[in-house]
DNA sequence: ATAAATTATCGTAATATTGCAATATTGTAA
DNA sequence: TTACAATATTGCAATATTACGATAATTTAT
């Protein structure tokens, strides 16, 4: 089939599903550390540096916005692309949970 | 094409998209959360928990294995799997890692 | 040995993703 | 207006993912 039973899931778990997804993709990981790098956050300048073609670029930006993971505003000739800090707000807390409770397990069996 | 060009990022890069990819899914984010939630952690548990066939979710478990974001031992007639709390400490790192940094910066424009 | 229970694998269909060339769109400058 | 620069969209080919029925493999119990 290839579509996700997204219907049969929570809204939490959608969630945090779509912004891992949009993450899991090393060019996208690329353009994540990237915007943490740098203070001015045009696009020009992602083109540039990642080893893709502009409308491919263009493309994984579209998809962490989507999720939610970047927001981009019109500014002039050029768009604004930062991090959306609510969103990784979500995605870290989740794994703190996560890491926080398995130390707490009592029986790791594997 | 629908193959990543993996090859032109980072070990580290590929590291975090692979493990991002394999949580990207509702599914997986279930079981997961369904590991977190139980000591002992055999898979029917996790076909019966789950709104899906049997070798979709056998499907899923591999491969959050491969991504080694969980752990699988054959325990008799049943496997017990169990999360890799290293995989999830690396993903914690990151995340947190993004959140501290994204509030020292100066100018967040969007 | 046989049967039952549990998980994995195979095969296949439907859909999604990745990447880029070509082209369109939008804003700036002359 | 016209030309230029930056980003988005379209269209397409190659590949990957998702899901499940059928079947295989493995272990336990009888």
């Amino acid at each position: 089939m290839g579509a996700s039973k997204t219907e049969h899931f929570s809204d939490k778990q959608n969630q945090i599903a779509a912004m891992a997804k949009a993450i899991g993709h090393p060019a996208r990981v690329a353009i994540i550390e990237y915007l943490l790098s740098v203070d001015t956050c045009i696009c020009g300048d992602i083109v540039n540096v990642l080893p893709l073609a502009q409308p491919t670029v263009s493309q994984h930006l579209k998809e962490l916005k989507n999720a939610g993971i970047i927001k981009g505003n019109i500014e002039g000739t050029a768009i604004c692309y930062c991090l959306n800090p609510d969103a990784l707000s979500i995605l870290e807390a989740f794994f703190a949970h996560i890491t926080t409770h398995i130390k707490n397990k009592e029986t790791n069996c594997c």
